[in-house]
DNA sequence: GGGAATTAAGGTTAATAATGGTGAATGACA
DNA sequence: TGTCATTCACCATTATTAACCTTAATTCCC
């Protein structure tokens, strides 16, 4: 799956994320050090740099310029237990395109790894509409070309049936959808997602050759 | 590292300020009236001056004026209370390229400072003009140039769009935002950023290829 | 094994809460 | 005063929760 490289000196923190990380099938490689970040980032090819701010000798935001210059379209994520908006606006600027504050959740990181990664790989791909049916979703601007003319759909909305979409025919675990879409799969996330589902239902009713249909247990399948 | 001439009246605030320039590894020299400013600023060569413009006999401006002509590239930042477009407009015209409004936090300051000091040593600024649709963004004189002509922003407005346009297509928190433009996110101001929002998607009106959507719960994405 | 009883998962609609849109009033400032 | 920033009040939309209903899966009993 995705690959990160991640900057982290501490190591007991380190090691949880790391293990939470590759639990959620991502690929880690972890250093303790500026330097090695670079020399590794160089090098290697990563789908996202996660980076600490705080680390000795070579900072974050210095790895993040570095590595920027090499890889530019790569998203990084800084990890700072500053919250002062100088260091804010340092790392948004040296190129980083999200940044999380300690202490942060679990749930919170993979959140924002997984938004960011489907940001910068996804936006290729999601550039183009996506199609299934008689329909074209365009998940950019949140709007559904259907037979009965265009809708807007809300932020929710799109995230989920884009999601489905973009695996047409194939069986979406229903905690992908919430973690995908909440950041958080051990939410036993009340009877939102289903409710979600109907009204993504009610816009598909235009074109009876696409239908969602329900994995009792497991989860969603859009066909068409 | 860097030096600073840093020209303030009122002596308790320069303390901290010089304080904490200095806890932040900036040189600072400190002068108290504008005549001095002048002549230490003419003689000694500086990376930045940090002028408040409300001194005594010669004020800020007019400082900013005459050391223009003599270092003509040294980035110039103008502490006011003065929130007055005209104000701000002459700052700029004196060969300011950036201010900060009173009443500031020290983090604010620093970010500022740094950001000019980076711009001059030139890397790959974001800050000549960002380009989105057929909309232009100049930042530093406060212009959008659209289809229908240049219109002047004020300066909450363009940090706003500044940082939307930066990161065009890709989700933006209300928390990065509120915390990049008033370096505190305690969101009892909150409110005010949507009227931003408001306003800004006023200007771009002017071409329906570009739009400010809200993602609603997370924050907005400028697509073009 | 077949069929009712039971249980869990999801469907559906409505209510509630949270968030944002908007225009106007207010405040701050020079 | 005029300009910009902020706040306010009211409204609209969206997200979430709640309540009740339906259906599929499982269990239990014969």
């Amino acid at each position: 799956m995705s690959k990160i490289l991640y900057l982290e000196d501490e190591p007991f923190l380190g090691q949880v994320v790391v293990d939470t990380l590759q639990e959620h099938d991502f690929e880690v490689d972890w250093v303790k050090q500026g330097k090695a970040a670079i020399s590794q980032g160089s090098s290697n090819k990563y789908d996202l740099y996660l980076l600490d701010v705080m680390v000795p000798e070579v900072d974050g935001f210095t790895v993040a310029r570095e590595l920027r210059a090499i890889h530019s379209s790569v998203p990084i994520v800084f990890m700072t237990a500053k919250s002062q908006s100088s260091d804010v606006v340092t790392g948004f600027e040296s190129g980083g395109t999200e940044y999380i504050k300690k202490p942060f959740s679990l749930d919170e990181l993979l959140a924002r790894l997984r938004n960011q990664l489907r940001l910068t790989v996804g936006v290729s791909q999601t550039e183009e509409a996506l199609e299934f049916g008689s329909f074209k979703l365009d998940a950019r601007r949140l709007r559904l070309t259907g037979p009965k003319g265009e809708k807007k759909l809300t932020h929710r909305e799109t995230e989920i049936l884009r999601l489905l979409a973009a695996h047409p025919n194939q069986a979406v675990e229903r905690k992908t959808l919430l973690s995908q879409v909440w950041g958080d799969d051990s939410y036993y996330n009340s009877r939102n997602l289903d409710v979600y589902a109907k009204k993504i239902r009610n816009y598909l009713a235009a074109d009876n050759s696409v239908e969602l249909i329900t994995l009792k247990g497991y989860g969603y399948k859009l066909v068409c």
